[in-house]
DNA sequence: ATGGTAGTTCGACTA
């Protein structure tokens, strides 16, 4: 069978819903996961997912984080939250769940982004990514296709960013998160690489600001990571650049894009 | 040029 995964960061999902939706039904994945809902439980826009066909397990956090699977797959076996996923200030934040949906397995995931090197929420998002690398070891071994996807707010290599001179000292870029998605990697899973629509690099962030999305300053943060049988199945993958355009002057506000795009993968399962 | 934009608990904080 024929499956399509994605990630997306939508940076809010109701002050953009229609722009979600309206993507959800031109690509038509089977599988989505998305990070920074930025709403509560109750606000998670369960209705007009499901009138689209897709089932959603929520980890909602409120005012921020937020993640979520949707699946036309089914939907089973769901976790809130890594297992042993650090706390920070005292608590555990909406940044994953996991799903089977059909004959994969996926966690939809939001890293810390780390604030500063050196910072108390830059050794969170280190801390973060070491459980991740226990939970993920185990899956991948697996015969079942397994992957880890969304918004890792790393660039694995210096080509991620738009000008590396101007990320000198910054998070997102040093070594020690570099290595901690190197580590990752060994535990069992390989990066799907996208081809870019437009450009050399895949960048999947464009800040709002400066003309970031015009000027082509992005970032490529958001990943897809698999084991073997899931790597070995993917036929295609791209980062679909034209979600994350501006909407024509006179559109509603809902059609708004997220500062984010999303990552798709096609695989043959 | 230390700015700019967008989201949230309406306004300081996060990204």
């Amino acid at each position: 069978m024929s499956v399509r995964i994605a990630t997306w960061n939508v940076n809010g999902i109701n002050p953009r819903i229609d722009r979600v939706t309206g993507w959800l039904q031109s690509a038509a994945p089977d599988v989505v996961c998305l990070q920074e809902l930025k709403c509560t439980p109750e606000q998670f826009p369960q209705e007009k997912l499901a009138e689209l066909g897709y089932e959603a397990a929520v980890r909602a956090g409120g005012r921020w984080n937020g993640v979520a699977v949707l699946s036309k797959l089914g939907l089973e076996d769901v976790t809130i939250d890594l297992p042993g996923q650090p706390e920070f200030d005292g608590a555990v934040e909406a940044r994953a769940v996991g799903a089977t949906c059909g004959p994969v397995r996926v966690w939809s995931l939001y890293v810390p982004n780390g604030r500063e090197v050196g910072h108390a929420h830059y050794e969170y998002k280190l801390q973060w990514l070491e459980a991740l690398r226990q939970v993920a070891a185990e899956d991948a071994s697996g015969a079942r296709p397994f992957a880890v996807l969304g918004d890792f707010n790393v660039a694995p290599k210096d080509e991620d960013v738009w000008d590396i001179a101007k990320f000198d000292g910054a998070t997102h870029v040093s070594e020690l998160e570099r290595t901690a998605l190197i580590e990752l990697q060994k535990s069992g899973l390989d990066e799907v690489y996208p081809r870019a629509l437009k450009y050399d690099i895949p960048f999947t962030f464009w800040d709002y600001r400066m003309l970031g999305f015009q000027k082509n300053k992005g970032m490529r943060i958001d990943h897809i990571y698999g084991n073997a049988p899931f790597t070995a199945a993917v036929k295609d993958a791209y980062v679909d650049r034209e979600a994350r355009r501006p909407g024509k002057k006179d559109a509603p506000p809902s059609m708004a894009p997220s500062d984010h795009a999303p990552v798709v993968a096609d695989l043959e399962l």
